[in-house]
DNA sequence: AATTTTATTGAACAGTTGTATAGTAAATGA
DNA sequence: TCATTTACTATACAACTGTTCAATAAAATT
């Protein structure tokens, strides 16, 4: 059975409030009775799908996280884009992707905004880190202890990035990671 | 100028009741109110040092990982604990300062929690990584960004540490970190 | 010990939160 | 098209929030 027609009413409107406001005001300033007001739906409703603000943004947070692995999935000459050798500056796309969705991601790496959000992000990298066709595992390092490092590492730039407000180029961001990978941390 | 000793005492009395109530609900569920009426605080008063519970949480925090800061400086057998290179099992002490506090680093790395205290915990791994002996920096690589990588890196084994309920034995990952360190990511 | 300074208190305010209930409206499915 | 199901609304409630204020108490300074 498909989703009531109300219920898709609903929550487009609470998308729509939610940017509207995020124009005027951050995130963690909205109340759930400012944003039912501009969506003209009635707060017990809200509660009827959500409990926090905070809810509507993961919401619309995951479909962007969605664009970061359909980029991936797309053969032509994005594949294989993090993988951890053979790195090439021009598949590495993950940069990109954050820069296109800017907005988002300040939001995301706010200091007052919950870990939710960098869960759902630190998830979606090691994913993708995971589905690396190299990931012939090295003998005695747990792969996911593994991934995680990884995947963290690269959101570790993607944190230094946000806090210098984005200055960094995307090119050079994509030569810096390959870099610091082909470096290694031994063979200086 | 020393802090007036009535400051003091009402912090204090702040400090012992949300450690009160930590024992028996999570940190987001506290209220102001709550916590004031524990520590027998005026909630206006409140109000003249904190915006929110979770500021009276982030004094503590400080103090933690304050200790992880100590326990590299003293000298002794701990010195250089996140050389990069040489990295020898006994000589790295984060994951057993994690363990030691694993009660606040729960509530640290749990998703309701804003992103104020992961921020602390990163700068002060990126503080120890910079004042490593070893930071001769590599030609072409912005040791800002490097740093961030480094110390998110180990800071994702942390998250997939907490993740599944701290079940690795702290030997256990030092071992861990070295292997992914030294086996570096290009010599498979 | 007396004076000045300032942290704390208690009270009050409008606005928000979370929850519950009964009535209404709208979508679904036969 | 009609009956059934269910999402939504309006309203109400106690508790919490953020802020202000005059009064008080307790530090610091002389």
């Amino acid at each position: 059975m498909k989703t009531d027609m109300r219920i898709v009413k609903t929550k487009e409107a609470l998308h729509e409030a939610l940017l509207t406001l995020l124009d005027e005001k951050s995130l963690e300033t909205i109340s759930i009775t400012e944003l039912c007001r501009t969506a003209r739906v009635n707060r017990g409703t809200f509660y009827l799908h959500y409990g926090r603000v905070e809810d509507v943004f993961e919401e619309y947070f995951r479909e962007i996280t969605a664009d970061l692995a359909v980029s991936y999935q797309e053969p032509y000459r994005h594949v294989a884009v993090l993988k951890t050798s053979e790195l090439d500056p021009d598949t590495i796309r993950i940069f990109h992707h954050v820069k296109k969705y800017e907005r988002f991601y300040r939001i995301v790496f706010s200091k007052n905004v919950p870990l939710q959000y960098y869960y759902l992000l630190f998830e979606e990298v090691k994913g993708l880190l995971l589905t690396d066709p190299e990931a012939e595992v090295r003998v005695g390092i747990d792969a996911g202890l593994f991934s995680a490092y990884q995947a963290n590492a690269i959101i570790g730039m993607l944190l230094h990035w946000c806090q210098h407000d984005f200055s960094y180029t995307v090119d050079e961001l994509n030569r810096q990671l390959v870099r610091i990978v082909s470096a290694g941390t031994t063979g200086q």
